[in-house]
DNA sequence: GACTCTTGCTTGACCATCTCAAGCATCCAC
DNA sequence: GTGGATGCTTGAGATGGTCAAGCAAGAGTC
């Protein structure tokens, strides 16, 4: 079953910034509903993960560590991190998602609506193989084998 | 071949967050490169699909009409794009990519090189699977037949 | 210990982005 | 032509982003 012959690198990457432009609203639309910015929304979907020090999320979102001091100063005067310090080296301060943190990366996932509705559209084994697909052409170099 | 049983939504949902994580880093890198933000680099993408009013870019950004004046504000002052007068409505304002500006874009997408390089692992099929599934996926709504 | 180098975070300055409220010009319906 | 809707711009205020500078703390050397 040839799905569509000939799609070519530049193809993919003109369709990639198309989905990624309706993903993106759509995640910001869903962050807005809990009054965040999609900034803040990134940074607590990365929190979610588990524990980051500042470092690690400039890293993270590719941008100056500077930055990051400020989001996470309005995160945290809303309640929804913390910053703690390492046990390890005392320069280091790692950011806390705390539980209302968590109930707001709850409610985003929860209200991306047009993106749920475009993968309620495939069956699993299509979800399986757009899973491995995007796996390998975005994580192929933090790859495990 | 089961590509890889039992992906439910959220770990799609999760995989989308990080493949376009690494995308947007990729294109704001590349941006960057042209002295450019990314949301500037995002306009001129959407421009090179062809002339656009201020109204339908903010429609497709999904942000505040007033935010496009001051994008295309600073676009327009480095020459990278054009304001025309609409011919039959003459409160609208069509952008027109300048050539200056499609050398921009073109260089933007050339220089996507983490990107390209996830898309080189893909065979030509593999690259038509993709397209076809993110196709259905993000653009559903807008489809011909 | 003291000296230096590097690293992690913060601060301040400066511009870009974004939203909202307000305003003006134009179109459209009546 | 009057009134209402639409397209764009302006200005205010908060956020996002870079850069340069600074402070605190680890790490290596003596």
């Amino acid at each position: 079953m040839p799905k569509s012959p000939r799609v070519d690198p530049d193809q993919l990457l003109e369709l990639f910034s198309v989905s990624f432009g309706a993903y993106y609203g759509d995640f910001t639309a869903a962050a807005a509903r809990e009054n965040l910015t999609a900034s803040q929304g990134k940074t607590l979907g990365e929190l979610s993960r588990g524990p980051v020090a500042m470092r690690g999320l400039a890293d993270t979102l590719a941008c100056d560590a500077s930055n990051i001091t400020g989001i996470i100063d309005r995160l945290e005067k809303r309640g929804l991190v913390r910053r703690e310090p390492s046990p390890g080296d005392r320069r280091v301060k790692n950011v806390v998602l705390t539980p209302e943190g968590e109930q707001a990366v709850e409610a985003i996932r929860a209200h991306m609506d047009t993106t749920r509705a475009g993968m309620d559209t495939l069956d699993a084994e299509e979800r399986a193989t757009l899973h491995a697909l995007l796996k390998r052409v975005f994580t192929a170099r933090c790859g495990e084998s």
